[in-house]
DNA sequence: AACTATTTATAAGA
DNA sequence: TTCTTATAAATAGTT
């Protein structure tokens, strides 16, 4: 800061470093040393030279040690502080949240309208009215789901009693050429499909009378949307 | 330090303390900053405001618990150096006393006497002399109350023979009474004058020639020396 | 926080 | 280490 500007950079000549370092320690044992009185402050400074020599400055009236004890039931009080002040602050916000959720949900439900202008209505409007296709679909989904299942449990259903039947006819027929032939009615195919298109037929009703809106597909295209999750 | 010279005394207002406090320890913690940076060296600052707010300065690559954990590992070196040195200043000092107590101790004997001057000798032949005097004084007084102690033996023993002539009488005389007397030598004055004369002579004669230089009074002076401790 | 007249700190040299 | 001195930097008072 004389006869020159210099760069703060580490002195690379050793010496220099040793006396700009004793200089400069004491213009800044100097500086804090005002800075104690003038502000009534207290200060601790704490050096490590490069060579190892420990120099320190403390304010008078204390030590070094009590001045760092000082010091660490301050920071733990600090941490305390910003930390309960993050929480409220953390607090805050979700209680606020809360409100606002609690407000969509009571317009939701047709309360608390009267704050609304017509364009927030027609906006709230929409967006249930959206909300109310996608849970149609989803339900439209998890029936056609069901009747699958259904589907594939009468098939199951009605090829055990087909293979029941055929064990019968088996055993009819084995009777019949034993000699025994009591009942012509008991016949593969007939019985195959008369399950085959009862039971469709009677969820096929059901679907039309709870779906009056359902998008125009068939009943075979549903297992084509995708699940909701 | 513009504007104005200040006195570096407690600023009154509150508000230009607290502006000054906050624009220079901004200063010093530059400065501080340079120094570690030119010098490499490690700095540790901590401030208290006099409202009590904490603010630190701690060169990189550090923290203020680890830097100040090495602050009393170097602290407790230090201590042990100084402390090593001390005992290490008491041991040499220890050292040389000893070596001249040795050497005074040779002399009193008369070795190493070569690197004396005649003033020297002249004080170590007075210094022993008057010490000769004083052990001569010393051993006197020791004999004499050795006589003391003897005396009043020998006036205990005599005392015990007195009372048992004084038995050996009444014997007698009991028995003369009793018709039988034998010896009319023995009698109570006779005998204690016999011992309490032969016995101080004898001493009084060693004493004359063991004494030889002792001081001028009398046998019977000697108790009245003090006896040297 | 920004400005600036001064004071203070200090780099380089002795 | 200390002193000197030209110059950089800090800052007191002001806006």
């Amino acid at each position: 800061m004389a006869r020159g500007k210099i760069q703060i950079k580490r002195i690379e000549n050793s010496t220099n470093r040793q006396v700009t370092y004793s200089k400069r320690r004491s213009g800044i044992f100097k500086k804090a040393n005002e800075l104690t009185v003038l502000c009534d402050a207290k200060v601790s400074i704490i050096m490590l030279s490069s060579s190892g020599k420990l120099h320190e400055y403390i304010s008078p009236s204390t030590t070094t040690k009590e001045f760092f004890d000082e010091y660490q039931r301050m920071l733990a009080v600090d941490l305390w502080a910003s930390q309960y002040q993050k929480m409220q602050e953390k607090l805050k916000s979700l209680k606020e949240v809360n409100r606002n959720l609690r407000r969509e949900i009571r317009q939701r439900f047709g309360e608390s309208l009267n704050d609304l202008s017509f364009e927030e209505l027609s906006l709230l409007e929409e967006d249930i009215d959206d909300a109310l296709s996608i849970i149609r679909e989803r339900k439209f989904k998890v029936l056609s789901n069901r009747i699958e299942t259904s589907k594939k449990k009468v098939r199951s259903i009605s090829q055990q009693i087909v293979l029941r039947n055929v064990a019968e006819i088996n055993r009819n027929l084995r009777n019949e050429f034993e000699g025994r032939l009591e009942d012509p009615e008991y016949g593969l195919a007939d019985n195959e499909e008369h399950y085959e298109n009862v039971i469709p037929g009677f969820f096929a009703l059901r679907l039309q009378q709870n779906q009056p809106n359902a998008h125009g597909g068939s009943g075979s295209d549903l297992t084509t949307y995708p699940l909701l999750d």
